[in-house]
DNA sequence: GTAGGAAGTGGAGTGCGGTCTAGATCAAGC
DNA sequence: GCTTGATCTAGACCGCACTCCACTTCCTAC
């Protein structure tokens, strides 16, 4: 028995059986999918092959009317692959972009959890922080974690 | 003038003027924000830190519920201060699972990016692409570029 | 033949994170 | 005084990507 059913296909690909019946409706499928006499969806090994790319495209932040574009080409069959290509390159650009912006964030946070634990660090060392010591000052002012002299923009500093 | 406007906050940080009423009304701010006698905003500098930071934060993916609990936490004064290690903590390992998801679609997208242009590359060479040639074939069958015997799972072929 | 679970449909609802509207008010320049 | 443009409030609305609902129908096992 090489076809599925939806059940089984969204096991394998981890969308919902819900998922799967909405991407057929939003045409996100290459080509339609099997019926059995009463009904039921068929899945083909090729439509699951295909469900895990979109899974891919769309973990990576792919909107769905683009991943329809993309699908709509593949269905159209071969003599368009420049422009399959050149939605995917396009894509590829955005993920680039998207993992740099996420690791300057990431260098950010690093730098504030440092901030923290060295806080702690010191305040245990020292026999515990005394919490009614500088609550007088403005808690959100001064050199503390939350107003940061910020890392210096271009290191990372983790 | 060390006071800044509601829309000059806005050009510093990114956020709309509409982003920044919403900001504040969801209790995302460190602190009251002052007004004018007219009742307009004037944020301090340190406002805008704490802006600059919610926006990075935002920016990987952490949800408003989180930023309102660790504004809440700096809110509240010195004292919490492991709370808001852990909170920073465990998104800083979101922010690092999220990266390692994107550079493993990446790798995917690249392989099928190249497998299109390795096939556009071929068939320009050898005098360009006979769309009716084998449109009888299933489109979606075969070993194409769209039926990928994929790149190994654990080799990150781009 | 009947019970129970998986699957079918169309359409409404959800959660998130803003965004926009309407109509009033404020403030700077002529 | 008047115009212009930024800002104010409360609240409605939006886009996205599902998700759920309220049925009905199918199929397998007993």
């Amino acid at each position: 028995m090489t076809e599925l059913s939806i059940g089984e296909v969204a096991e394998r690909t981890g969308l919902s059986v819900h998922a799967l019946r909405f991407y057929e409706r939003e045409e996100l499928l290459v080509g339609p999918v099997r019926r059995t006499a009463g009904g039921r969806r068929r899945y083909a090994v090729l439509d699951v092959r295909w469900l895990e790319i979109c899974v891919k495209l769309r973990e990576s932040g792919m909107p769905l009317a683009d991943l329809r574009r993309f699908a709509a080409l593949v269905r159209q069959g071969p003599g368009n692959e420049a422009e399959r290509l050149r939605l995917l390159d396009a894509h590829q650009r955005r993920v680039d972009e998207r993992i740099r912006e996420l690791e300057e964030c990431r260098s950010l946070i690093a730098w504030k959890a440092a901030v923290y634990a060295d806080h702690l660090a010191r305040g245990e060392a020292a026999g515990l922080w005394d919490p009614t010591a500088d609550a007088s000052a403005d808690s959100s002012a001064g050199p503390s974690a939350d107003s940061p002299a910020a890392p210096a923009q271009s290191s990372s500093a983790s």
